[in-house]
DNA sequence: AACCTTCTACGAAAAAAATCGTAGTAAAAT
DNA sequence: ATTTTACTACGATTTTTTTCGTAGAAGGTT
């Protein structure tokens, strides 16, 4: 176990996260607002979910002021590569090759990004020698 | 919306999909012994979550003998379509491309791997033109 | 035939996750 | 200084998922 285990965080729970890593530190209103932007949530619901998280050791906050600012904690690469295993046991059955291919199959990646999938594969090969 | 769709399996159906997946049609006890390899489930657990999957559509069962036999209806690959949508939004705001990024740095395919998902992108190039 | 094992069905309990109402307090507005 | 608005904390409810016990029928065994 070379990696550090974070509690594996529930759909609600990565929503917020979305929202954190792509904003930074907010409030809970912030985060609410723009979760309602995409369904209807209730702010005392995302309070309370945040404040879990919070307890979980998935988000840090400032109390300093009256409005709290959240943060999210561990990485977002390491909670990625958690989650990304997780689901890579749980549906391709630890198959990454089967689910690069599914995904490079249902979305056409750009030009652009195959150019930078292309060059990562070359630096796996070279790496191999 | 050009895909039907199906309920989303939870992880105990998922479970229990990538048995029948793996393993084609089966008996409640077939698939329950072999759950039963990893973690300890009881047999009317695993029996209650096929039926319940039987309803939503997930599975088809011949009842012909006593023994019923259940089989995986929507395709394999569908479902971990939709899955692997739903997780890309989820985790990697649908960034699809990260994703592969993430699948091929911490998971080393192999060179015959690698192989073919260089010629994968070929392909995509190709047709792009 | 009597007994033991193996199934399914059903219902319900337990656990996990998501949602929200209410109370109390701090800050802002009037 | 009163009133309104904006927060947090807390507890509870609701919903979803997981788990399992019990009953009864079907099939085998002796």
């Amino acid at each position: 176990m070379a990696e550090k285990k974070y509690a594996k965080p529930t759909e609600a729970e990565l929503e917020i996260l979305q929202v954190l890593w792509e904003h930074g530190p907010s409030t809970v209103r912030f985060v609410n607002e723009f979760l309602n932007s995409k369904r209807e949530v209730g702010y005392t619901t995302t309070l309370k979910v945040m404040q879990i998280m919070h307890e979980k050791g998935l988000l840090k906050r400032n109390t300093d002021s009256r409005t709290h600012i959240y943060e999210a904690i561990p990485e977002r690469e390491a909670i990625q590569r958690n989650l990304l295993d997780n689901f890579l046991d749980n549906v391709f059955s630890g198959s990454a090759m089967q689910l690069v291919v599914q995904a490079l199959g249902s979305h056409k990646p750009s030009a652009e990004e195959l150019g930078k999938i292309k060059s990562l594969i070359e630096e796996i090969e070279k790496q191999r020698k």
